[in-house]
DNA sequence: TTGTACGCGTTATCAA
DNA sequence: TTGATAACGCGTACAA
């Protein structure tokens, strides 16, 4: 039988109101009888019942995070600034991980409806018109992160610059024939991440004159799979391309897989750059536009507690941008950094 | 305002007592009233209140799992299986990080002392004595997953048959000069996973009647770095090492950097082979031991929601056994799996 | 400064 | 088959 405020108020002959209040630090206790009731919970190691608390309070001191395939690299590591954020705060971290239809739906629309959250984080999702709508009306703090939506605090990067960026690497280093594998756009994700990327790259061929060509885009997978399949479709090509951009990091690795495969050699004969900045990245030795994944998440968690304190604070938009690292990739003379090689 | 049971009674023209047996699907309530209730809950939008329900109830839904830095593949990868099998059975999945020892205790201690989750994961970490006395004490339902403790029911891997095989596996390919990297027995974390891989070494460099020789071994932290520095170490030997076994796949591939770095062809000039079987292994073609890891998630999981099913279970040992993965790095024959290419 | 009593939304018990 | 009501453990007006 654990002990409740009821033990401890007997023990240290005070009513359950005074315990209350030591227990929450709220003022209009003598300072001798806090000491005396502090001494009692001590000895009877007593804590309160969260569950209790959240009866009265409507509050349950845990923040849910929504994120779509967890253990991919990209949102494995904005998680990673999520989860620190969020234990600093203490508070508890729910993971929704959402890989079809139905679990989008429930952690959407079911889920929020009764509050068994004080919060939530969107990761590289976005709610419909109805479900925005309606984490709005129950008034549930909600963040978006990597994902947009007008009736919420959103956190964006610029993926059409970044985009444009990765490109102009290429187009400096005399890239004229580039390949551009371009993510799915998943209906029931909406990963329309990829349509920014691909508006950088019809910037940066517009920009530096060059043709573009049907042909070198191609649809494909997130996947290293995906990225593989795509390359090897490039690298068949009559006139196949001297450089590929690729729109993730893990398609990336894909088209690295398919070169050695077909004995191509990278980046003499064929340059590659991925995007977001994973990891294995490194481990590879990748060029890549970096997202500030782990900031993306503290960030997000940051303004996401802001509002659960102040409901009333209005949307915001907050845009971030992403960072060129060049590496082996399209680097013939880069050497390897001394911690990584 | 959200509505509650009181509002459907009323509309319903019913008790809150014949609303609750509906909710409930408890027998005794006439056919045609309990539609009536479905219709105004229907209409209504109505949901149950989940705190209130565990005000009663003393369940949450939710069960909380304790791991130790969760982005690293190992964990991530044993955390996959516990997530899906948990969403699985409609749960809420509470993520508790440990990073250090004031976290430790915190999900240890703490938290588990008033019931915010139904069940508790915990892997990789072995709680102690205290810990795990307390844990059986307040009843809270535990499963270790990668880690033992004779109050609660554990899942360990063989991880001394796992590394006799590992040096098995070079002896057989004539090595007779090993080195190996040990993990850190961190005080904080006991990850003594390592003294068993240890045990394993010394039984098969036994058999095969090959002298122990302590400037072989080294100790190293469980990351790439960590193995890095090691081989480097090994290395540098006058007589150096024609094999490393290494604890870990992270450590295994800062064996692989370390000997590019080097320019020491693998596996002609060095064999390595590695512990775990985490996804990269297979991108780089690092030859390992595998072990069981989502099913180790998702069995864990398993074990955990039988005993919430049924607290008087008595605590069970389970072993599972890890799988000889060879790939490049211990055999110079090897060619890539076709999908993996 | 402290105590009393009500309410939070359910479930469960006991009568009716 | 249904209704009234007592818990569950806590916070908080309001009264003392």
């Amino acid at each position: 039988m654990p002990v409740t405020i009821h033990d401890i108020a007997q023990s240290a002959g005070v009513s359950v109101g005074t315990v209350s209040r030591v227990i929450n630090n709220s003022p209009g206790v003598k300072q001798g009888t806090r000491e005396r009731v502090l001494a009692v919970i001590a000895q009877l190691q007593y804590r309160p019942d969260p569950i209790a608390r959240s009866m009265v309070s409507k509050r349950t001191g845990s923040v849910g995070v929504i994120v779509p395939f967890f253990t991919r690299p990209f949102f494995m590591e904005v998680l990673q600034g999520i989860e620190a954020a969020i234990a600093e705060d203490r508070r508890d971290l729910v993971l929704y991980n959402v890989e079809n239809d139905i679990q989008r739906h429930r952690y959407f629309s079911e889920v929020p409806m009764r509050r068994r959250v004080d919060g939530l984080l969107i990761l590289s999702l976005t709610p419909d018109e109805a479900a925005a709508r309606h984490l709005r009306e129950i008034g549930l703090p909600t963040v978006l992160v990597d994902g947009y939506s007008p009736l919420h605090t959103s956190l964006v990067v610029d993926n059409i610059d970044g985009a444009y960026q990765a490109m102009q690497c290429l187009i400096r280093r005399g890239h004229q024939r580039i390949g551009f594998i371009i993510g799915l756009i998943d209906g029931t994700f909406q990963f329309n991440q990829a349509n920014d990327r691909l508006i950088g790259v019809h910037r940066a061929l517009g920009e530096a004159g060059i043709l573009f060509e049907p042909e070198l885009i191609v649809t494909a997978d997130w996947t290293r799979q995906g990225g593989k399949s795509a390359a090897l479709h490039l690298l068949a090509l009559k006139h196949r391309p001297t450089a590929i951009f690729a729109g993730s990091d893990m398609q990336a690795i894909g088209v690295l897989n398919a070169a050695n495969a077909l004995g191509i050699r990278v980046p003499e004969e064929l340059a590659i750059i991925g995007f977001d900045g994973i990891e294995v990245s490194e481990l590879l030795d990748l060029s890549t536009m970096q997202q500030p994944m782990r900031h993306m998440g503290a960030l997000g968690v940051y303004h996401l507690i802001r509002q659960m304190h102040n409901p009333e604070q209005p949307p915001e938009l907050i845009r971030l941008s992403t960072t060129l690292v060049e590496r082996r990739t399209t680097d013939p003379g880069h050497h390897l950094a001394a911690p990584s090689v």
